[in-house]
DNA sequence: CAGTTTGTAAACTTTTTATTTCACAAAGTT
DNA sequence: AACTTTGTGAAATAAAAAGTTTACAAACTG
């Protein structure tokens, strides 16, 4: 293939794996999803390898963790022997799916803390006696972590507004 | 104050800071906006290095990171000669300070790209004679390149939808 | 003006993360 | 069954990020 033309295209997977780093994601990472994107088809850890420059095992890593964030998957391919790797060809869904994996994460560690911090708190007001300062500062917790609850409650719909893909109705694509 | 109050605050602290490397914010940057946020007024850098038990330089670093991602600002008072910092106290601000700091320096950083890779390809077309693979090739790129500009068009959009505050018409706070 | 305090740059150290090398089990081949 | 290939743990090394110490200019104080 033409040089140039090459050039052009790992542009491409560079600005790809920029643009994924703006999610946190390593841009190895982001380089493997970038390749993978622009071969348009599926490809192997050996193929990843020789076209990374790194390590099979890296490849390994680097497929697993875009696997957990739901912007890769394993496909079968009769007379293949090798695992072979594919990635979403829509940005739209892999803006989608990176957002979701990543707050829908935040979401669930969260869950227990509103129970701790709430049960925590009454006992105090239950159990100590409190200056009336400290009394005070009790309560303001309490309505802090109502707050948060919400908050928590809000990111929840946020992502549920763009798995389901309702957000594309409010900012269309074209 | 009570011991078990100011853990509970704590606690409050590391939850906000958790809530913050969901972004790619360091969680000494996310300890800051939480040791502020409790705070409930202005701090300075010797309290901040007080309150982690990091070093002033250290504080100065952080600082300075949380007003380029503006969720932190500086305040005057006056009678106060060192310089105060303050946070949004609002976390649905917070979140969208840095969902839209993040991506507008995305999209910052994509705005050349076209330009080039159009002129490159462009180039390639007219000065070279291509095989009729490579001119596939081209053209192919060519509309990924076109795509590409819409998908980071759809994201200004996006960034725009939630600075406006638009969103929370269509996925309220409560 | 001599003496403090404040914020931060620069150089250094520590800690964390990324990556490789080596090893090996599981599956596939002959 | 002996031999290969494949994917991935585990340990080691390299690279990057976080954090500290030292130093110093600029702004304040008396």
């Amino acid at each position: 293939m033409n040089a140039k033309l090459n050039q052009t295209e790992e542009f491409f997977v560079d600005k790809i794996a920029e643009n994924m780093s703006t999610y946190g994601v390593s841009t190895t990472v982001g380089r493997v999803l970038g390749i993978i994107y622009m071969n348009r088809k599926p490809m192997t850890l050996n193929e990843l390898s020789e076209a990374t420059g790194m390590s099979k095992t890296r490849m390994s890593q680097a497929v697993r963790e875009m696997l957990e964030l739901n912007i890769a998957e394993k496909v079968f391919e009769k007379g293949v022997r090798r695992d072979l790797y594919n990635v979403e060809q829509d940005y739209y869904q892999t803006f989608v799916s990176l957002f979701t994996s990543n707050w829908q994460k935040a979401i669930n560690k969260n869950k227990l803390f509103e129970k701790k911090v709430k049960a925590e708190l009454l006992l105090l007001l239950e159990q100590e006696t409190l200056s009336a300062d400290d009394e005070q500062k009790v309560n303001d917790l309490l309505k802090e972590a109502k707050e948060w609850v919400e908050y928590y409650q809000w990111l929840a719909r946020l992502v549920e507004f763009f798995e389901s893909g309702e957000i594309f109705n409010h900012v269309p694509k074209t």
